[in-house]
DNA sequence: TCTTGATGATACAGACCTGTCTCTTGATTG
DNA sequence: CAATCAAGAGACAGGTCTGTATCATCAAGA
């Protein structure tokens, strides 16, 4: 209950924690239970006490992952409170630099629904509720700033949003990071011209 | 004995037809050969006399995309000889067309990098590279129409490129169709104005 | 007719994956 | 000390996957 730092985590988080990394680096399907398994020292069954299958933790992963996003998102508007159209350029310009860590894969969710394309697998299901999550977002923003058409500007937002995580490390292209944030400030300030 | 008529349809043929259908429409690492085998109506041996292994199909069906991409690139692009500007829009429009076809299901490329981290994989290393491709006859268009600096204007187009095929069917967005194609003209209007 | 070559059908080997079961260990608590 | 319970270790079952080997069929041509 305390954390106490010399304490090993409970077998819980550690399997999250090595599911987690390993799902993002090298793919759902590409990562067995057993290679979790070692990799977090863990027995099996503990994993399975904890999670009732692995569709289950792939679940847990990506909701973890949501909330981990949700927390950057919040964390960045925050610099800016009240001024929404900042607020827009400035998650560009962090998506942007985020991009070029040298842990980037791409978007999480995108990549597990290019993986998972039953309709029915609960973890598609998660990738494609927090996607619309975002464009609900990014819709408010773009109202609040004023845009002439703000279901335009948000639709343009998130494809640019969407190909910046397809463009980065995952397919090796040149430094998106400047063309990101100099793309999304265009359309921003294209889209709240004022009239 | 080499004399190749074209038989009506060989074995080959109608083992790489169902084997792209099948990899695009439901992943590469989601159908097994058999499954492919079952489709075509095939014998497993007949497979394997024509394809050295999966590795060796999937290439071959990344190989038949990017000749098949590119000859889709030549005929839009073909409909306004010697006006790089227009050609440019075209293609974005004519990619917001495609997002809304029943069958599309994201880029395929981008798919199978997705799906292949392995970078010692052949078929990843075809994708990258047609990615390349793409990227260098962007920027010899961005040349051609006068950008003012066409490596900003040929990045910001191929991220909208990725945005456009990721943020369709494969995640179920609203229509992107607009949105694709008004952003496109908003970033090539706004990057070759001043001449 | 006999040969030859391409193809279909099927069994099989070996690897890997998910998920279950049993046995053991070690820490906490009465 | 004794009881209890979470967790480690590893065997195992049942399935799927890739790739190989064997045998049967059929058509064309000398």
């Amino acid at each position: 209950m305390d954390g106490v730092e010399g304490e090993r985590k409970p077998a819980r988080e550690r399997i999250l924690d090595t599911a987690a990394e390993l799902f993002y680096r090298e793919g759902i399907r590409a990562v067995g239970i057993d290679t979790i398994i070692a990799r977090s020292g863990v027995a099996k069954m503990s994993l399975y006490r904890n999670f009732a299958s692995k569709d289950d933790l792939v679940c847990a992963y990506l909701e973890r992952s949501m909330v981990q996003h949700a927390a950057w998102w919040d964390r960045v508007t925050a610099r800016h409170p009240g001024d929404p159209r900042t607020q827009m350029k400035a998650l560009f310009t962090a998506l942007g630099h985020w991009i070029d860590h040298p842990k980037f894969q791409g978007c999480p969710f995108t990549t597990a629904a290019a993986e998972l394309r039953d309709p029915a697998n609960p973890a598609r299901a998660l990738a494609l509720a927090h996607k619309r999550m975002v464009r609900d977002r990014l819709h408010a923003m773009a109202v609040a700033a004023g845009a002439d058409d703000p279901d335009r500007l948000c639709g343009q937002l998130q494809l640019l949003m969407e190909g910046a995580y397809a463009a980065g490390r995952a397919l090796d292209l040149g430094p998106g990071n400047e063309a990101v944030a100099s793309a999304a400030a265009a359309l921003i300030d294209g889209a709240c011209a004022e009239k």
